[in-house]
RNA sequence: GGGCAGUUACCAGAGUGGCCAAAUGGGGCUGACUGUAACUCAGCUGGCUAUGCCUUCGGUGGUUCGAAUCCAUCACUGCCCA
């Protein structure tokens, strides 16, 4: 993996890279799709190449193992290969299930225990063997096991959680160096920085992260219960210490508005289930603002979704009709709304990254941020 | 013409003397959703000068301290028999 640094924007942090994996090129900054079980919800692998343009999307490590399983995902050449999807792909370890599956898993040194929330079955997942799964799913971008820890931790809490995790990356790093791709191209691991809201364990963490020296570093245990201004100064803090000339990716976040204040402080990818989860929910992100598409005001609205969307749907079709198509469960609601609020995504990364190389990302982001986080 | 059953909020439908402005479901409205157990979840859905008051359970009249609930009568609906 080659991360290639092409410009950092004067008055902030922002920077505009290109990210070269075996499965291509990633311009950053990017937002990547999630696909959580092998698929981006709603949206065809086609639609996400050559509507969306996604340039590389999620998967999940402890979903994907429990199904279709590593047995399938191994004989069917890995991830790519089963879901027909030939650009780069991103796992994470299953350190959010930790959080969000909090009920039934148990923490301890040697790793996790979750129960599935399938059949209730105990599985044990370890830095060593969630390295071994990803080989097997082949991702490009493997991430480490961490404790995801909840933003509302307290200080002594969230000591331990970390140091849990750093004890975690280390191992993981070790398997990580020990084993080899199993499908003839490079994956990287990226370690990932938590310490809640606390800016001496974020330092920390972020330093020891740093000294591993993997092709990229992540951000986690953000947007977690935590108020959003601490999100931000956990970025700023981190970002002080990340390495430069290698990618930050920030999990997990979030909404435009993050997005384009983490950009500014340095973060070069993201990945969030907003746009998909929320679209299925009746939501969009527009330029304008967001809209609460099952809103009674929009059942006569003939216009069409956004006159100016990054999308073909947005012109296609109108308001009025999507609504109906929500309010009665149409599952052509559904693909809709995903394919037009992944294609604002991506179309704001893009257009930061645009900002970013003519140089005036700073004052476009102050408008934009005002812009999309109205609400019509 | 005769018999039986029924008429409850936007719809369906429970409630058969006080705990009833009235269960439940649907529909409608509003909100939430941040490394996806999520096409999910939550709230509201008679009116108001709103920790209380007012008007409702086909119409009218009555019994009762008190009626959606009991009685009488009228209207309408469904089913069966002629």
């Amino acid at each position: 993996m080659k991360f290639e640094l092409l410009h950092t924007d004067n008055a902030s942090n922002a920077r505009a890279g290109l990210l070269t994996t075996d499965h291509g090129v990633i311009e950053t900054p990017i937002f990547m799709p999630v696909g959580t079980v092998g698929s981006v919800k709603a949206v065809h692998q086609r639609e996400l190449s050559d509507d969306i343009k996604a340039q590389i999307i999620l998967g999940n490590t402890y979903h994907l193992y429990l199904r279709p399983g590593l047995d399938i995902l191994n004989k069917a050449g890995g991830l790519h290969k089963f879901i027909g999807w030939e650009r780069p792909i991103l796992t994470d370890s299953g350190g959010f299930q930790v959080f969000s599956l909090s009920q039934t898993r148990k923490l301890k040194e040697e790793g996790v225990t979750f129960r599935s929330h399938i059949d209730g079955s105990k599985h044990l997942f370890t830095p060593e063997n969630v390295v071994d799964t990803q080989r097997i799913i082949g991702s490009d971008i493997m991430m480490t096991l961490d404790e995801c820890c909840p933003g509302d931790a307290d200080y002594d809490y969230a000591r331990k959680s970390l140091d849990l995790t750093l004890r975690w990356l280390e191992r993981g790093v070790r398997h990580y160096k020990e084993t080899q791709p199993l499908y003839g191209y490079h994956q990287s691991y990226f370690p990932i920085v938590q310490g809640c809201v606390y800016p001496d364990l974020r330092r920390e963490s972020a330093l020891r992260c740093a000294e591993m020296d993997m092709d990229g570093n992540a951000i986690g245990g953000l947007a977690v219960g935590e108020p959003t201004e601490k999100m931000y100064e956990m970025v700023e803090i981190v970002n002080e210490i990340l390495p430069k000339d290698k990618p930050r990716y920030l999990m997990g976040v979030g909404t435009p508005a993050n997005l384009l204040e983490a950009i500014e402080r340095g973060v070069d990818m993201f990945d969030c289930v907003m746009p998909t989860r929320n679209g299925r929910n009746g939501m969009l992100f527009t330029k304008n603002g967001t809209i609460n598409i099952r809103n009674q005001k929009w059942a006569d609205c003939f216009e069409p979704i956004e006159a100016d969307g990054a999308s073909y749907v947005d012109t296609a079709y109108t308001k009025a009709y999507l609504r109906h198509l929500t309010i009665t469960g149409e599952l052509l609601g559904l693909q809709i709304a995903s394919i037009h609020n992944l294609a604002f995504y991506l179309w704001l990364v893009k257009e930061s990254r645009k900002h970013i190389l003519t140089g005036d990302f700073k004052q476009w982001k102050e408008s934009t941020v005002k812009q999309v986080s109205q609400k019509l």
